[in-house]
DNA sequence: TAGACTTGTTTATGATATAAACAACAAACA
DNA sequence: TGTTTGTTGTTTATATCATAAACAAGTCTA
């Protein structure tokens, strides 16, 4: 096999989307996330909990102004993860 | 959205190594492709067929030796497309 | 001619991605 | 006050997809 498998958490457009911000900021906001990925909450709820589940991400649950607020922040084994993703995946995009 | 929509034919693992695959020569058999990828022959006839479908490969059948010969070529789609999805890509590897 | 091999296709099913529906609470307004 | 609209997310229903198992059609060989 010429081709590193890719880490099937990671290849998915959305999830991929949200570890790569999460790359560049100390913490972000379910609503902030949910602007620079374009996604529905629905889905994006469903592909947090799934980078939770999975140990890539932490989710943290308060309030602001009265309202929910759920902020994520990217974990050890996330970042090596998706470091391993990025590694992975050159194999399959330069011939 | 600061992410670009990815190809949904070529984000997925079996069919990317596969235009990959192709990006770097003229044409490719059926085997070879089985052998470099390390697919099952009935996952890579699939997914060869929804490229085909796609009109991002081209696929000939032939014999040799007695034995089906089955023959792919990347399609000018198919060029465009991976080019594409590797430029698209980027936005998402390097945060 | 029986059995094993080659080359691929079809199909069965389990997993996945996604949006629609829902829930819980807050604020505005009538 | 109470009812209606808005906010922030979660749950669930469904349609699609990826994959391997089962199948098919022909070939070789003993």
């Amino acid at each position: 096999m010429s081709f590193a498998p890719l880490d099937p958490i990671l290849h998915n457009q959305l999830r991929l989307a949200v570890v790569s911000l999460l790359v560049g900021v100390e913490s972000a906001e379910f609503n902030f996330i949910l602007e620079k990925t374009g996604a529905t909450r629905g889905n994006l709820s469903v592909q947090l909990t799934k980078l939770k589940d999975e140990g890539y991400i932490t989710i943290t649950k308060g309030y602001r102004d009265n309202y929910p607020l759920t902020t994520c922040k990217l974990a050890p084994k996330g970042i090596k993860a998706f470091e391993q993703y990025v590694k992975a995946i050159q194999d399959y995009l330069k011939p």
